[in-house]
DNA sequence: CCTCTTATTGAGACTGAGTCTTGACTAACG
DNA sequence: CGTTAGTCAAGACTCAGTCTCAATAAGAGG
């Protein structure tokens, strides 16, 4: 049993290990930073943190673990992108409007709704997305 | 009763009437494009469509309308803007994965499960969307 | 350990969407 | 008509994201 407890969420190491890719310093640092991250986030906010990696690394990095699976990507309705640490279930968003921060949540009544709306729905569904809007307790407190 | 049906569904006039806002050429031709236009569009569709029409132009007339009211924004997970005319009414998207169109669509069974989970949520919230991708009739039959 | 191969790196050039600036134009109204 | 303020097109600018390339270092095999 080691001392530090080591970053089981986003299991870096098994992750580059499955894709045949090389563990390295900034990927570590990447990692560290993405599981200490408190919320989603974008490539920019990375970069900005860790300014002596390289913006296309930052952008390689989330990338590859995108494809891999282990962050799953989201944008809010202007564009800007939000990453999260992926839940290894199915999920949607909870994403405050005042500070963005998304946090991942489930509902199985919603999930049997949309299964329903999407049985009456001309041609193969593939997905859905549900994104709930809100002012987080913080912000609401804040007055932001 | 002209010969000509106008446009009802944009009713630009109405809506640059209400801004203060002046009726001039480009805003007609744009108006009429998206108008016609099958489905949800880009700006950067409509800049190649009408070639002779400034991009700063369409993109400030889409953010008119868009704050007007009378389009529709979303963007695709990867963060590709689609524009649509707006529904006055709620409702979500249906986006078909393989050639971008977007339709409208609102289900009230699902609205109740959407606000059955908000309930549950903390915080205010202020606001959801869905959105359901399929692959719709027409790419399904060719086999993009 | 040492060596070799090859994936990965950071710097910086590049791209493309979207915004801003500017001088010319014109809609709207008297 | 004449005035004037909103709008126009062109093109400079910004900024996120990608690509190129020479230098570096993982990690496998001796």
């Amino acid at each position: 049993m080691s001392t530090h407890v080591h970053n089981q969420t986003l299991d870096l190491a098994a992750t580059l290990e499955r894709l045949g890719a090389r563990m390295t310093a900034p990927r570590r640092r990447l990692a560290a930073l993405m599981e200490r991250w408190d919320g989603a986030f974008s490539p920019e906010e990375l970069t900005a943190a860790l300014p002596d990696v390289g913006r296309a690394t930052v952008y390689r990095t989330v990338k590859l673990l995108t494809e891999a699976g282990t962050l799953c990507r989201t944008a809010l309705p202007d564009g800007t992108p939000r990453y999260s640490v992926d839940q290894p279930h199915h999920h949607h968003h909870l994403v405050c409007v005042a500070c963005g921060r998304v946090e991942p949540f489930d509902d199985p009544a919603l999930e049997r709704a949309v299964r329903n709306t999407a049985a009456g729905a001309r041609g193969r569904l593939v997905g859905h997305r549900v994104e709930l809007y809100h002012r987080c307790e913080r912000c609401a407190e804040g007055a932001w």
